[in-house]
DNA sequence: AGTAATCATTGATCTACATCAATGAACGGG
DNA sequence: CCCGTTCATTGATGTAGATCAATGATTACT
């Protein structure tokens, strides 16, 4: 059963968007200071959007021209692959949420990001991003920042698949997100994981009476 | 047997400076059009290096402030983790050269690199970088555009660990640098791959009588 | 409450690749 | 020309995780 796209017309109280927006600003500063006239340019460009559990935010194949900053939930980015259902990526608010590659080549989305969760986010359209790109040298410099960070983040992904074990890989999955364990399916840490449910399930049982 | 650092000190002729500026402007202009001006700039702050085989650019855990752009020869960026020898990438001319993550961290590396065959490179300086950044937007966003095409490469190593056999990470390797196979020792491939020698041996034998 | 999904667990077996050990081939220096 | 080094190959065996199949446990629907 589809679910209809999201929609943009949700009310939000000034106490709640106050919180947001320091949130916001917070995740950008990760990567370099904003000041007051940067941020309101981010601000002005961006739209605020709630999805429910199970609502999808990217559909796979799909066009792909949102970046989105998650505020509060949880994604999850799926590719289904031979009919095979495959985690390729959790979204632990607060971050940025978007299938990156495709975005940033202006592909459609390799994978979907569905809703784990209710879900509040806040995003750019590429051509906002573009715009802000234009508009000031911040703008291009926050934007090479974060594919740095990305970058750092991606690789440790490939050495984590070359070097350690299924087992390394999942306590080391569930000391990042300790919330995961609690709020996501085995299966779907298992696909992340890059094993079965079943090998999954026999890496618990083997810590669990260690 | 520790190699005398690189040094700078290399006559080259004005023929060859002149291939090489429009390789290297043809490598950037792979990200976005290159005018003039910008050209300039770029050319203004690099440095020739010639290399030999076997000498080291970067020192695994040693200082990591400079970025290469390969214009002739090969290179292995490798980390030896509990005195094991791992191939953690090639760099095939014309192509940038740096351990990325350090580098742009401003980290030690995390990997040396080492020519396999004589080489010759341009070389610009962290600080080199970003004063090109600050000088111009084009900077910037140059910077940004090699950052997420890093991205896209390094993502699609991910998907090969997650997803492909040996023999297909072996069949797309030699497809994509048929150079490789000629001039490298099996086992550093093998090691690229992440398997033994032996395993990668096997797979070359099963390949050849089917 | 009863039944159908959905997901986790457990067992038996299979496979890709690792490990250990031996042999072969190529190359370089005395 | 011999000998040591380096690398590739081949064989025997071990292991992490996959696959297939069955059983439990939870939850959701009527």
């Amino acid at each position: 059963m589809r679910q209809a796209p999201y929609v943009f017309s949700h009310m939000i109280s000034d106490q709640q968007r106050a919180h947001d927006y320091a949130l916001i600003r917070a995740v950008y500063e990760r990567f370099m200071p904003i000041n007051d006239t940067f941020f309101e340019v981010i601000a002005s460009h961006m739209r605020y959007v709630e999805m429910s559990k199970g609502q999808e935010f990217i559909q796979q194949g799909g066009s792909n021209d949102q970046l989105g900053l998650l505020v509060e939930g949880l994604m999850r980015g799926v590719e289904i692959i031979d009919g095979d259902d495959h985690t390729m990526m959790f979204f632990d608010a607060p971050c940025f949420v978007t299938e990156y590659v495709g975005f940033l080549r202006r592909d459609p989305a390799r994978y979907g990001i569905v809703a784990l969760e209710d879900c509040r986010l806040y995003l750019w359209s590429y051509d906002d991003l573009q715009r802000m790109y234009s508009l000031s040298k911040d703008g291009e410099r926050v934007g090479r920042l974060i594919a740095e960070q990305v970058i750092a983040e991606v690789v440790n992904d490939v050495r984590s698949f070359r070097f350690d074990t299924a087992k390394e890989r999942y306590e080391r999955l569930t000391a990042t997100y300790p919330r995961l364990a609690q709020c996501v399916p085995q299966y779907m840490v298992a696909s992340y994981l890059g094993i079965t449910p079943e090998s999954l399930s026999r890496i618990r049982a083997r810590l669990a009476k260690s």
